[in-house]
DNA sequence: TCACAGAGTCTCGATATCAAGAATCTCGCC
DNA sequence: GGCGAGATTCTTGATATCGAGACTCTGTGA
């Protein structure tokens, strides 16, 4: 089977025959693959009325573990965004009740994030629809295969990261 | 090797022993990769003066070939953005000098995006670049591993957007 | 103890996107 | 020969992001 990909390839091979196009044909799969995930999580987040970048905030807070508190910082490093939007997302979060704001006692510079009660199941909920939508995704690709390509994007990205720094 | 994502999956695990996480190993790793990938682009472009947004649309009309003229619904089709964000890049595109507009002459509704000679020198020499930095990011592979990972890839669209469908 | 380099957070302005609806035009069908 | 559904593009308003700089506080070294 042929995919967008490569038809895309076709394309520039046809109008740039004289260019070595094969790093495309793993590069560009995987940004059209993150674009349909991205609608994925969408999807699968509505019904538990949040949007992708609360789910972001949340879980990353969750994931820390009781008693459920980061610091914008942090939150920052976990979710690779810039501290001015990250301020804007504590905010709106704060104001929907999912999260506290709250002074650092050791640091006086510092601000401390904290999961509701509320903000819990909602995180919680949306992690299993979450899941269950990837799981649905993946169900093409044998547990072999999954295994396989988990492996091979685990050695892509670390050598990305070497490369970058 | 570790990488953030086995990190990520572990602290899950941590938290939420009793959810199956497999589904995560795959596509939080497509995910965090395009991310990466959008950096790097937008770097290989940056020596070219174009970001990645006018690069999409430039590339979109030179695949298409001579005489580079494609209708606003088709580069939508191609760059998979709205209508009203197709609308705003052409008149900056035009702005620039990189395209032109111009009516359909066969259907009054229509309108004609075509790339300036100008336009064309900009996105061949950023798609030289582009491929430069996608190998060198890709060069941690082998070239049977980047076959299978394209083919992994391939696989796991083409069930995505049948699901879609 | 007091400057000061740096960490941590927030503010502000510029930018880009989407969604929904308006405006214009085409074409099949009665 | 003109009605109306649908195609095509543009407009508008809401939203979210980034980058740069401002502000406050910490902790080290003279």
């Amino acid at each position: 089977m042929r995919d967008e990909v490569d038809a895309l390839v076709a394309s520039w091979a046809r109008e740039r025959p004289d260019l070595d196009l094969s790093a495309m044909q793993v590069l560009s799969r995987v940004s059209r693959l993150a674009l349909h995930l991205d609608r994925a999580r969408k999807e699968a987040f509505s019904a538990h009325r949040v949007v992708a970048w609360e789910f972001d905030v949340l879980a990353a807070l969750r994931r820390a573990g009781a008693p459920y508190t980061l610091s914008p910082g942090a939150l920052i490093r976990e979710t690779m965004v810039t501290s001015g939007t990250m301020t804007n997302r504590v905010d709106r979060l704060v104001h929907r009740g999912l999260v506290t704001r709250s002074a650092d006692p050791s640091d006086r510079r510092g601000v401390l994030v904290t999961l509701t009660p509320e903000g819990r199941d909602t995180v919680d909920g949306a992690l299993g629809s979450l899941l269950d939508a990837e799981r649905r995704l993946l169900s093409g690709l044998s547990e072999d295969e999954q295994t396989q390509l988990a492996g091979l994007l685990r050695s892509l990205g670390l050598s990305f990261t070497d490369l970058a720094a």
